[in-house]
DNA sequence: CGCTGTGAACGGCTTCACAGCT
DNA sequence: AGCTGTGAAGCCGTTCACAGCG
């Protein structure tokens, strides 16, 4: 079957819309620091702007929660905080694993963000024999062989891929051949993975590359002519006589300056 | 203005809608991976598989670049790649600053998938005095002091902040006096931005929590038929019959275990 | 009166299915 | 015949605007 994301279009999840999940985290973080504030009500106005959304649609995520805020009043910070953490599955403990303890698996060793919010590093697994032992982040390194004990042993339902791509794959399958169903891929790689596995990837050369489009349209836009660049010739054999389309015809060129 | 994401909804971009952008990415990674192994056609339907998502959203995706495919035949590799990488701005050299060298921001100067795509790391910028010239991925870290004169004398517009949440709303103000109009922020807050400056933001723990929110229901699934709770939100009338509203201690805790 | 909760309108993205070119 | 390119339909998420409750 397909690739990469795994939603799940088919199980009526809940009610509970993919985008408002995806905010859900970003007003727990809102919350928590209100809380730490010891402030006891929030609006939702107030609310919106500390988590960088508007009140409308933050109101409506809520609705889709339950009906937990006072008309008239706002809403009640401790209180939605317990909602919202219980909604998320943080009131348990997540043991997780990450595997492939470069530099970048090191520095998510190292993220303090995990720890804080239900998440426990239960092991550090790379394939590198030099590796197994040495502790990174407190925590020793054990060898790729370990793998599917570790994850048993443990209880794990999350993973973390953090290997260079071409060993992404491979640790993916025996992940959930080992019991993983959820896993966050930094490998820059699309993972196949069967039904009823999440997998959640981040990229970063894709963030940069979305930024420098961007950044691209915005240098254009005062300058602009960037003429259409004769391409480097197509080797393809059906390609050869060049008649290619491109800014021509029915592509519109370029914006209205 | 407001917060966090800053998309363009008033600038009439060029015609190619958002998620789109956010996909080239992906197929150009595909296609080179393609152009590697000198394979000089490929169908919709085998790049779409390569990308991780479906064949029709693939050609429209390119049909708001143009006419770039030969019917019957497929889409020409090489050209294809050189088409998107041109329309992401890649066939240029961005210079990029890395704000914060902790685990985190050290990773990120290591990270080989960003000089292959035509970013290069301009500068690695820390405010610790005792970083200030120790090299990081062969890069002498500069002290924040020095910020504004590396961004202007490299003509740097894409800032990546990876330093703790506290330091992260600064540093990026002062990027972006200082002409920085892209930022890719790995610190866990939401940053406040000038209309016309892009943020993108990766957020590791969000991540994780989006994956347990979708592990717990998983969980409940199997485990029997959940709690029957009403498919759609709520009207205020069902509301009354649970009674929720008490942030006093009787808050159920439903949560099989 | 103030602020939540929500139906309804709107806009963007995805999917379908087939016309049209090679 | 094969595969792209695209109108049209459907779906999902966002925004509006106001009814309803405290």
């Amino acid at each position: 079957m397909a690739t990469g994301r795994t939603h799940r279009p088919a199980t009526r999840s809940r009610g509970i819309p993919e985008a408002t999940v995806a905010r859900l985290p970003l007003y727990l973080r809102a919350l928590t620091a209100l809380s730490e504030r010891s402030v006891p009500t929030v609006s939702s106005e107030e609310l919106a702007a500390a988590a960088g959304v508007n009140s409308a649609k933050l109101r409506k995520d809520f609705s889709y929660l339950g009906s937990y805020g006072t008309r008239g009043v706002g809403y009640d910070v401790e209180y939605l905080v317990y909602q919202i953490s219980r909604e998320l599955g943080l009131t348990q403990d997540w043991p997780v694993v990450i595997v492939g303890i470069g530099n970048l698996g090191a520095a998510l060793a190292n993220y303090g963000g995990f720890a804080s919010r239900g998440f426990r590093v239960a092991a550090l697994i790379d394939a590198d024999p030099a590796m197994a032992g040495k502790p990174v982040a407190g925590i020793p390194v054990q060898h790729t062989d370990e793998l599917e004990k570790i994850i048993s042993d443990n209880g794990v339902s999350i993973g973390v891929i953090a290997t260079p791509a071409g060993a992404a794959q491979q640790v993916c399958e025996r992940l959930v051949a080992a019991g993983v169903t959820s896993i966050l891929n930094f490998a820059p790689t699309v993972l196949s993975v069967p039904d009823g596995v999440d997998v959640r990837k981040v990229d970063l050369s894709i963030e940069l590359q979305i930024l420098a489009f961007h950044e691209q349209r915005k240098a254009g836009e005062e300058t602009e002519g960037e003429a259409a660049v004769p391409p480097a010739a197509p080797t393809g054999a059906a390609a050869a006589a060049d008649g290619r389309k491109g800014p021509d015809g029915d592509v519109p060129a370029v914006m209205p300056a």
